[in-house]
DNA sequence: ACGTTTGGCACAATCATTTGTTCCATGTTA
DNA sequence: TAACATGGAACAAATGATTGTGCCAAACGT
């Protein structure tokens, strides 16, 4: 009971009070004098609104859930912060939630959020397509995909061009010289993974070089995969000198092994892999990377989400952003 | 309006209704006729309660407020991701907040968090002490302090041997023979660099060693300052051979400068720092490493403010958990 | 036959706002 | 003087769920 102090301390009906907090004293005519009263009252008491009351009678909540297979990815810590920061500009807060790309999560997730009346919600998505729940549960709320997208859908949605991206990560390893260039592959099904293939495969195939299946590995996108898939690869070919690695997380574990298999073979190893900035720095080695612009992945999602809420129909909703790629330290 | 769906369905009232959506039916003797036709209803019309209803009624929005400085420095990253598990399983969904180390947005945060009433509130934060502001705002929410903490204060807070731990780490590298061992630290005046400085200067005294002002820094917790102390460090002592840091992102700023410096003069540098884990692995070079438990500081915090929600007095507030010192790779 | 217990459920207040409608004075015009 | 406009603010409904109290009938006991 908080306007209700304020009407006990002034007089005044809560109706006035209202208009006057929320600045339509001038809008419904409230004379000078009362404005003074109420503004002085809610001062004096502190006064508070009370956002569940409020979010409740206006049915919206400003409030986002971000839904992300770990934040402790640096590819997605980076993006919750910059989505967060971007929203917070809007006046809206963010929910956090952290699928750890089990499906069961996300589901669990989403009916949460909508349940929680969230205005809309940004996700990475596991689920590769529209499944037949996701309209029984999302009630009206506005949803956008990030990252991972799925075909076909009206769910509006921002990527990065990851097909291109990785065509020309693959390119500049053959322009090396190299022949057999190794792919260690996130989750076989997923849509990061076969964008990301393809345009390995593409690029093999502009240069007619041929797919070799026993370098080409699918263990998923944590560091333990690409740990255990560089492993394997060293085993089935002692003598690989490039290799092409889906994520950071996979690129993390092949390069433990690699720096330790290098120091006891001097056969040095060339690696590119997506999203690995961070690492071109701290790394005093070569190094092929494609960095995403997660400032204006952020910027599109937020600004999408944003516009879609407040009932404006935007020209373009799906977008694809062009991906950076480039070599360093590269003799 | 969804409760009275159900009402015009089945004739019940409202009270029933609730009632026996929420399990309590046997506690209000409602015929089994009764439960099944309501729940029957429910299921049909897929029912969902109306969470923000519900906490307006309650008093409890089943939310817990976040706030750490950056999300993306791995350290809070990985701390988040087990805090917002842990909560999803009491129940609890999680509302994030960077501060990005200004005082400003950590009492905009602590505004807005207690604005919409979440039930408590887990805050690494910038300030120093217990500022007066912060009773004025809070209103009965629950407050725990992670990482960074105050003295002399009833808030809860969990933190680690920040002091032992560096005196430990510091001692790691006098014991290999080292004598001049920098210190590139954090802001000065903040709780974890005043910990581990101290913990510095303990090892130094210990072992009778001089503290010398021209190879100890405090330049900030991040990135870039990492980079600019080391640089400042090598024009004031090209020949330093132990460097102590005092957190991961000062550690991978300096590392950036100490692989570069390293292949032009072949002068190896050791480090020593604190939440570099993830690196152990990944560089194959000597290092001394303070890990935290995030699960057990994770853990603890969750715990706390759980138990402070429902009231309960718990034996120990204020937890100081220890922290793994050790080497990797040395001779 | 009359009082008491118990099963089974409805009523209405409450949580705190927002907002469409209404109402009552003045002041103005015909 | 009656009709009308306007300024200024109150009334009450609506947003959905929860819960203390109250009511009615049937069963039970004496």
């Amino acid at each position: 009971m908080s306007i209700k102090k304020i009407r006990e301390q002034t007089g005044f009906s809560n109706s006035t009070i209202s208009r006057v907090l929320n600045g339509k004293a001038k809008e419904f005519r409230i004379s000078d004098k009362t404005t003074r009263a109420i503004v002085a009252a809610a001062k004096k008491l502190k006064y508070r609104p009370n956002i569940l009351a409020r979010s409740l009678r206006l049915q919206k909540t400003m409030t986002i859930g971000l839904i992300v297979p770990d934040i402790r990815n640096a590819f997605f810590g980076e993006l919750s912060w910059r989505i967060e920061e971007l929203l917070r500009g809007h006046g809206y807060s963010t929910i956090l939630c952290n699928t750890n790309e089990v499906p069961e999560n996300e589901e669990f997730y989403l009916k949460v959020l909508i349940d929680r009346q969230v205005d809309g919600i940004i996700i990475a998505p596991i689920h590769t397509r529209e499944w037949k729940d996701l309209h029984d549960i999302r009630r009206g709320t506005e949803i956008i995909l990030i990252d991972r997208i799925f075909y076909d859908t009206d769910i509006p949605w921002v990527t990065g061009d990851n097909l291109k991206a990785a065509e020309a990560l693959t390119s500049i390893l053959i322009k090396k010289g190299f022949k057999r260039i190794a792919y260690l592959g996130g989750t076989s099904g997923t849509y990061i993974n076969s964008m990301r293939f393809q345009g390995y495969q593409n690029a093999l195939k502009a240069h007619t070089l041929p797919l070799i299946d026993d370098i080409i590995q699918f263990g998923g996108y944590s560091v333990e995969a690409g740990e255990a898939m560089m492993q394997n690869l060293l085993k089935a070919d002692p003598d690989i000198k490039a290799v092409m690695c889906v994520n950071n997380l996979v690129f993390q574990g092949a390069m433990k092994v690699v720096q330790g298999y290098e120091l006891t073979t001097s056969n040095p190893i060339i690696m590119g892999a997506f999203d690995i900035h961070p690492f071109c720095g701290i790394f005093k080695r070569p190094l092929a990377c494609a960095s995403q612009n997660l400032e204006k992945m952020a910027q599109a999602a937020v600004s999408l989400i944003v516009n879609r809420i407040q009932g404006k129909r935007m020209r373009k909703t799906h977008l694809i952003l062009p991906i950076r790629v480039e070599s360093h330290r590269f003799r």
